[in-house]
DNA sequence: ATACTTTTCATCAACATTGAAAACTTTGCT
DNA sequence: AGCAAAGTTTTCAATGTTGATGAAAAGTAT
């Protein structure tokens, strides 16, 4: 019954979501992520990726406070859920397993 | 000019392909990918895959021979460019470098 | 002809990506 | 105080790409 998938950009943005703890709102998940990737992001595409994300349970999010600076809105922090940290470890294994079967191009293997 | 994301199912289509070698066609890599999985996938998800890589880029494919079997068809092997290698080994190192960002939860930090 | 293996094709849902608009918050001016 | 301006962040709508399904076609051996 259940839809699973966790897309490609999806897994990065949760991934970052992780790395940022008590700063995982929008916008820094979008610069660090724009840091890591050298590449230009847009608002949008870490907003749908992180609906979606919330609405399959991957992610529960809610209002931090506002800050003193100047246009200092408030943020919505998210944070992953044990099912994402799952679902995050089985995809490594999946893909590590797959690693180890590659021949090595590089060594002694034809 | 050229689109070049590697969606998440692509990624593990390309890399069954590595592993598979010269018995990379469709239908041993869905068997395969299967397995490994342990979920049913269909002749047309993998195809769709193979196509769109082939189209972009990561791929390269031509017709093997019929094999002796009844109902042994040609076969369309597929094997990875250089540049899917060099792409697959990018995104290996972007999620290594996420994955060590990450805090531990099982270890002695908070 | 029949049975079997594999690929091709058409189709629809989910994901990726963009940019503008809206919502909110502080600063500065009168 | 009151109000406009400017800054930060989120929400929304719209479009192209990827994911997933199954039936049909193509080809090969019995």
């Amino acid at each position: 019954m259940k839809k699973n998938r966790l897309g490609e950009f999806q897994e990065l943005v949760l991934m970052t979501v992780i790395v940022l703890q008590d700063d995982a709102y929008g916008v820094e998940i979008q610069r660090d992520l724009e840091e890591r990737l050298k590449k230009r992001l847009s608002v949008g595409a870490i907003q749908t990726a992180l609906k979606r994300m919330v609405e399959k349970g991957f992610l529960t999010s809610e209002f931090g406070e506002a800050t003193q600076k100047r246009g200092g809105k408030r943020k919505r922090i998210y944070s992953a859920t044990p099912y994402a940290h799952q679902v995050l470890r089985e995809m490594r294994d999946l893909r590590a397993q797959l690693w180890d079967a590659m021949p090595r191009l590089g060594t002694s293997q034809a």
